[in-house]
RNA sequence: GGGCUCAUAGUCCAGGUCGGUUAUGACGUCGCCCUUACACGGCGAAGAUCCAGGGUUCAAAUCCCUGUGGGCCCA
């Protein structure tokens, strides 16, 4: 008979007529029902090419999810959105276009982001399709549009009215060159020489001093303790002491702490604010009184007394000399110091307080771990990451942010009495741009109003993803049942910003948790285990392995490397190694395709023990699939189909299948068990390589894609497992045995069947042409 | 500096909860073989002080402690 599949091998092209045909039939259009299953997907950030091939791997794995849940009969609503907000591209655009993001107008610069990018994400979602992704690819949100933001901006009103939000200062990175505040993704460090100064601090009511080397002496007057470490006996007698701090003269204690190394220096630190980011924690930690001796103008202000008014560099020097004169300094060593600088402009920065908008969340950290506790992680392990975290958090969650490309503030403040004022929640506002909705200040009567020209920063907008997709305060109906999400998807490294804010902000506006499950994921490195970068130079481009490969490949791939939970390496000679184990599928399939499919039949002993090994089978899959971990089916599918049903139970009933030397209900048996097998394991592989399954189920077994059938269930038969182990030895032995004596695998051989494999005597006989 | 996590053949990984034969599988390497699904294949072989040190135990890859190295997050 005939094969139905002539190729020799699986042609990764044809994913692209599969693709065809699934949009075609509009396979994966989500209709709302009662019940549904809401993946909140993770909304990716087009940030620049190549596309990390871990997050490729990343999105691979979530709509295996989908697929999973979608099989179990669910009706499964997979919305996809793509982020766009945020620093990333601001930083690709002044990049791109050699300019800088202040020094260019605003509405001008918006645009030049925008359209990166939509380059950037037309590449990305096309990735996605080739990816074979389901879900809605057709209508994927953008989180900068205008409904998104407008819906960031009704619940920052929400959360103003509800007296959630206040405004404080707290210090951040500032550039007083570029006259802007600094993200900490945009400091680098540069080693700058500078002086290591030592000087002696009297203590107070004795004649001792204690001596604190320090690069920033011009920053004394902001001192508020001296630090020293607990285990350094040199100070055991002092701590607890106060000292007198030359120059400014102001007292303060010496203190323990872990943060001052022995080796550095003297062993005692003074803590200014702010020096560097170790102040800013030790202030806060300590619970210490700020002062500020250098001003947005990056001249020291009038807490420096007589320095003020200089830069800091001058002061510097001046101090030094003041010192010297004094006789505070013991030594001066030339040092490198470690500076953190502006990435672009390379200026040193100064951590300076500014004015900023906070949500309050510290109120909320008992009710975040009862949340929390009560949503079901896979794997469980990384539940820790977010109870480490909310057990950490000690200031609430500053908002606000002085870039461009955001989510607007939506605040106009009086001119005349800086009352600040929110409008009313539904539409998206651009008080930088547009004139305030208001006539008159609510306090002074004023009618002339300033819009507030912050954005917010972006985890306000990703933190209310599962609210945005399920229609909230749009939709109340589509609301109600999408809304909690079933599950949330995501890699681990975001699990204290992403999947923390999006639980907390979701409790504050809905009072409920965004959903049941969380599902997180490693992360993706190289080959030997380190992070990816452009910089570095080992980033590999998940596009180019795709198209050669096929979807499939990088998919089965990624199921087989990735164990749920933890890091992963990405490596395109495995990936490629990998496609040897779909042409594996294939030829089976090939094989298969010459027989026809019988609806039933007596089965004989062979038959009934490769069904078990199979019901073993279904059952290891169901175990991994209902924990999301694809890792588990991928290697015992491969395992099944390659090293026991292809090497074994295929060898075992060729001749029989034929009908050489059997009867037509033996035949009909090995036929039947056959396809009763492939069908099954096309079915598990289903969700981890949907396009060659569903090209090869169509072929083989029905005019409906594969994708609309249910999961098969276990059929508990007779467990003959037990005979595995040995059904292999048996044959390896006859192998061995045939190549010993340097005879064909057709030749005849005479080796006794052991007792135990007795009942499978007919099949081996003719496998192995046994006399 | 703090937290979490990982470490098993040249490479990747299973096993670890519940300690007990010869430590799983894949990739790669080498040898032989066209066998009416497949040479993108088959068969076979070589290859591991289970990171180091200590402890518990009759017995440790597995449990405990310390250290080293990688990764991530936070500061």
């Amino acid at each position: 008979m005939e094969p139905k599949i002539q190729e020799k091998a699986w042609n990764p092209e044809l994913e692209l007529k599969i693709l065809k045909q699934w949009e075609e039939s509009h396979l994966y259009d989500f209709v709302l029902k009662d019940d549904n299953f809401t993946i909140d997907t993770p909304p990716p950030y087009p940030s620049g090419r190549p596309w990390h091939i871990g997050a490729a791997a990343h999105y691979a794995q979530i709509d295996m999810i989908a697929r999973t849940a979608r099989m179990n009969g669910k009706n499964v609503f997979f919305p996809l959105g793509i982020d766009r907000n945020g620093l990333p591209v601001e930083l690709y655009t002044e990049k791109k276009h050699n300019i800088r993001m202040r020094e260019t107008e605003r509405g001008k610069f918006l645009d030049l982001c925008r359209e990166a990018l939509d380059d950037l994400e037309a590449e990305m979602i096309q990735i996605m399709k080739n990816l074979g992704l389901s879900a809605d690819l057709e209508h994927y949100y953008r989180t900068d549009s205008e409904e998104y933001r407008a819906l960031t901006q009704a619940t920052f009103i929400e959360l103003w009215n509800k007296g959630l939000i206040y405004v404080a200062n707290r210090p951040n990175n500032y550039d007083w060159v570029s006259g802007t505040t600094i993200a900490d993704a945009e400091i680098t460090y540069l080693d700058i020489p500078t002086k290591l100064v030592y000087i002696k601090f009297q203590i107070k009511n004795s004649d001792n001093t204690i001596t604190v080397a320090s690069t920033r002496p011009e920053l004394l007057c902001t001192c508020k303790t001296i630090i020293v470490n607990s285990e350094d006996e040199r100070y055991t007698d002092v701590v607890g002491k106060k000292v007198i701090v030359p120059i400014s003269n102001q007292e303060v204690e010496i203190k323990t702490h872990h943060s001052a190394q022995k080796e550095f220096g003297s062993g005692a630190v003074m803590v200014c604010s702010y020096g560097d980011h170790n102040d800013v924690a030790l202030f806060r930690e300590l619970k210490l009184e700020e002062a500020i001796a250098i001003g947005l103008d990056g001249r020291m202000t009038e807490v420096a007394g007589e320095y003020s008014g200089l830069k800091p560099k001058q002061a510097r020097t001046k101090i030094i000399e003041d010192l010297e004169k004094k006789g505070f300094v013991e030594k001066i060593e030339g040092v490198v110091h470690r500076t953190p600088v502006s990435e672009r402009s390379k200026n040193p920065i100064e951590i300076i307080p500014m004015e900023e908008y906070y949500l309050k969340q510290l109120d909320s950290v008992e009710k975040m771990k009862s949340l929390g506790s009560e949503i079901n992680f896979h794997p469980p392990m990384h539940k820790q990451i977010l109870m480490d975290w909310l057990e950490s958090i000690s200031i609430d969650w500053p908002i606000s942010r002085r870039r461009f490309y955001g989510t607007e503030i939506p605040i106009w403040y009086c001119k005349s009495c800086s009352e600040p004022h929110v409008p009313e929640p539904g539409k998206y506002y651009k008080p930088w741009k547009e004139e305030a909705p208001f006539n008159k200040c609510k306090k002074c009567g004023s009618s002339e109003f300033v819009g507030e020209e912050r954005t917010f920063d972006t985890w306000m907008d990703s933190s209310i993803s599962p609210l945005f997709v399920s229609k909230y305060t749009k939709d109340e109906d589509f609301f109600k049942k999408t809304y909690p999400a079933t599950l949330r998807p995501q890699a681990k490294d975001i699990v204290r910003t992403w999947l923390y804010y999006t639980l907390l902000r979701c409790e504050q506006l809905t009072s409920q948790k965004p959903w049941s499950e969380a599902w997180i994921m490693g992360y993706g490195l190289d080959e030997k285990g380190m992070k990816m970068s452009k910089s570095k130079g080992n980033a590999l481009d998940p596009l180019p392995v795709i198209q050669k490969m096929g979807a499939d490949t990088f998919r089965f791939w990624s199921a087989t490397e990735i164990n749920h939970g933890y890091d992963f390496r990405c490596s395109e000679q495995k990936i490629e190694s990998t496609k040897k184990f779909l042409s594996k599928l294939w030829n089976v399939s090939r094989f298969l395709s010459s027989f026809p499919i019988i609806d039933s039949a007596t089965l004989t002993p062979t038959d009934k023990w490769i069904l078990s090994e199979l019901d073993r089978l279904v059952s290891e899959c169901k175990r991994g699939y209902s924990e999301y971990n694809f890792f588990i089916p991928a290697i015992a599918l491969r395992e099944f189909t390659w090293n026991l049903f292809a090497a074994h139970y295929i060898e075992m009933v060729k001749s029989r299948a034929y009908g050489i030397g059997f009867s037509e209900e033996e035949k009909n048996g090995a036929i039947y068990t056959l396809h009763k097998t492939l069908s099954t394991i096309l079915k598990l592989l289903a969700p981890i390589t949907p396009f060659i399954t569903d090209y090869l189920w169509q072929i083989l077994y029905s005019k409906q894609s594969i994708h609309k059938e249910l999961q098969v269930q276990q059929e508990s038969p007779e467990d003959m497992t037990k005979f595995s182990k040995e059904i292999i030895e048996f044959n390896s032995n006859v192998w061995n045995e045939k190549k010993r004596k340097n005879l064909s695998l057709k030749d005849s051989i005479s080796i006794s069947i052991p007792e135990n494999l007795i009942q499978f005597k007919k099949d081996l006989q003719s496998m192995h042409n046994l006399e």
